[in-house]
DNA sequence: AAAAAAC
């Protein structure tokens, strides 16, 4: 049976607004209102600039090759055409042009419009281009592009701890110095106003020189806390010396990277790859992207037309490596991001082959940064491999632990799953531009759901592995700009995508790990911003009721007695598994500091 | 047990 709404559903009826008939017979007409959809001042964004847009101004270069074309269309990123190098690059690094950083100044059919150069050891920087301004920083006003900061104040709740030798002292703002001035001016152009903790962090980190294992999550502008001090140290120091075999390898050159970033999942990997470009604008540093499930021509082509800052999925990588496009030889940066998710993936093993069995500089010719969520032995190991004398920062929970995120929990049987998720839908359907992500264990469940929904007049849609990579980008890019609403997804989607405006998550199957679940509702209440969780919870999920119960307490949640009862029923009915397995709840700690014996 | 990821 459906015992509905155990967590309160405080004041949610109260605003509703319009009436929409066509929805499902779960509610009365009264409580029902239009299609989000439909009352999205703009479901389209930008209509595409494309064809006639800057690909043009290049002399007639085909669309499909640049990319920035499709982007227009959702506000986002994922079509098959953007697969590398966000359109860039386009001629080499040291043309013989002499760019100035004035607009003013540039030829107006200069092709390099919004690219810079490095050239005889200096940094030539690319002057204003304006379309592409828009294209990658988006408009002020959209959406879909907004970067999810826009309570940055409750950033200050936010608790730090930096450990090791010699911590450099935060910085407090975005200034030059410590930053490069043309960093500066992007970061501007992003509208990023202050540093959250971990950039404030990892800026002076990096900048001298250290190495940086981060426990942290995306929500956290982590993102940006590598991405910032990299391109800092990029702008001002230029690339490494390239090496004797810039040429003629296989006929082509080979890509030599300066900045490697591994993320585990596609979409990942190509927001990273989305922020880069918005803060590599006008520099020498062309971002680049690689992932499995696309072309891979395509992305050859692109990478070989620039690739200084990369961010790739690791079996993609390796295959380029194989095929000898990419050589790994002039890495100075590498980033592991959401390293404890690549190993919990089984990528352990591409990983070491990328950073100890191929051509990258040892740990100590190079900086490294990895960011986990957790600290669990076997990334301390990867630490203490990849890592010298790293600065451990341990960044507290942006989502669960806060109040940002109002975690209801109702107990409903699976057979009945369906029907208490349509009442919540109607019963949040006023919250008109919030988006609705319903997270399911399976493909299978989550094409089942999708289907459902839309059956029932919902603007759903769904992404899961079993899609194709085209379908994926798709749903996240409806997804995002709002055309809908409501994507159902699994596991694929629960970490790393920071998709702003997302104020529901639904666990409509609860996972069977702790961390998992506050990835998933880390989906919500961004950045300082409120959002709603909603749990399902029968007698499948006993596995995880202790932890959620002393999550929700330190979270300061309203926990329903029901879920108190069921949590002491399953500390003495045998099946725990208990805390021990190797894996802290919390974000971590420095191990190395002793501390008084780790959980692990 | 399922999910993710190279072809």
């Amino acid at each position: 049976m459906t015992n509905a709404l155990v967590n309160g559903n405080t004041g949610l009826e109260s605003r509703f607004d319009s009436m929409n008939l066509s929805r499902s017979a779960y509610v009365p007409p009264h409580m029902r209102s239009s299609q989000r959809a439909a009352s999205s001042p703009s479901p389209s964004p930008s209509p595409a600039p494309s064809r006639n847009g800057w690909n043009d101004s290049r002399g007639g270069a085909p669309s499909s090759r640049g990319g920035f074309s499709d982007r227009g269309r959702g506000g986002n990123s994922f079509t098959n055409n953007r697969v590398a190098g966000g359109g860039q690059g386009w001629g080499e690094r040291s043309t013989s042009q002499n760019w100035s950083a004035s607009p003013r100044e540039q030829p107006k059919d200069n092709q390099m419009f919004g690219y810079g150069a490095w050239k005889d050891g200096q940094h030539v920087v690319g002057g204003r281009n304006m379309r592409m301004e828009k294209e990658i920083y988006g408009e002020a006003d959209d959406p879909s592009k907004q970067h999810t900061g826009i309570n940055f104040e409750k950033y200050d709740d936010i608790p730090v701890e930096a450990t090791g030798a010699d911590v450099p002292d935060p910085v407090t703002s975005f200034t030059s110095p410590p930053l490069d001035p043309v960093l500066l001016e992007n970061i501007g152009y992003a509208r990023y106003t202050i540093p959250t903790p971990v950039q404030k962090y990892s800026i002076p980190i990096v900048a001298n020189g250290r190495d940086l294992m981060a426990c942290a999550q995306t929500g956290s502008g982590k993102t940006g806390g590598f991405l910032f001090p990299i391109l800092s140290a990029s702008f001002t120091m230029g690339p490494r010396a390239i090496p004797s075999e810039p040429n003629g390898y296989g006929g082509r050159r080979r890509a030599t990277p300066t900045a490697l970033i591994l993320a585990p999942t596609r979409e990942l990997v190509s927001q990273i790859h989305d922020e880069a470009r918005k803060f590599a604008y006008r520099s020498w540093v062309r971002p680049a992207v690689v992932y499995g499930g696309a072309d891979i021509s395509q992305q050859i082509r692109l990478i070989e037309r620039g690739c200084d800052l990369l961010t790739a999925t690791p079996g993609r990588l390796v295959d380029l490596i194989e095929r000898g496009k990419i050589s790994l030889a002039n890495i100075k940066y590498l980033v592991l991001d959401e390293a404890d998710r690549m190993l919990d993936m089984g990528f352990e093993p591409q990983i070491r082959r990328i950073v100890e069995g191929e051509d990258m500089p040892g740990v100590h010719d190079r900086q490294t940064l990895m960011f986990s969520a957790t600290f669990p032995r076997d990334i301390q190991m990867l630490a203490k491999d990849f890592l010298k004398d790293y600065v451990f920062l341990s960044v507290g929970r942006v989502g669960s632990t806060s109040e940002n995120i109002t975690q209801k929990f109702e107990y409903v049987e699976d057979n009945d799953k369906r029907s208490v998720l349509l009442d919540i839908l109607n019963s949040h359907s006023n919250e008109s531009l919030g988006l609705t992500l319903i997270f399911v264990e399976t493909k299978r469940m989550a094409d089942m759901l999708s289907d459902f929904l839309i059956q029932n007049q919902w603007h759903a849609t769904s992404i899961h592995g079993d899609r194709t990579q085209r379908e994926r980008e798709t749903a996240l890019q409806t997804f995002r700009n709002g055309q809908t609403p409501i994507m159902v997804a699994t596991a694929v989607a629960a970490r790393g995508l920071d998709i702003p405006n997302v104020t529901h998550v639904v666990n409509y199957d609860l996972p069977s790990d702790i961390d998992d679940y506050v990835h998933r509702i880390g989906r919500t209440g961004r950045a300082g911003n409120t959002g709603v969780s909603t749990a399902f919870y029968n007698k499948n999920n006993k596995n995880i009721v202790k932890e959620l119960v002393e999550l929700l307490r330190e979270a300061n949640q309203e926990i329903p007695g029901w879920l108190e009862v069921s949590a002491h029923e399953a500390s003495f009915g045998g099946s725990f598994r208990g805390r021990g397995r190797g894996r802290g709840r919390s974000g971590g700690r420095d191990y190395r500091t002793g501390g008084g014996g780790g959980w692990w």
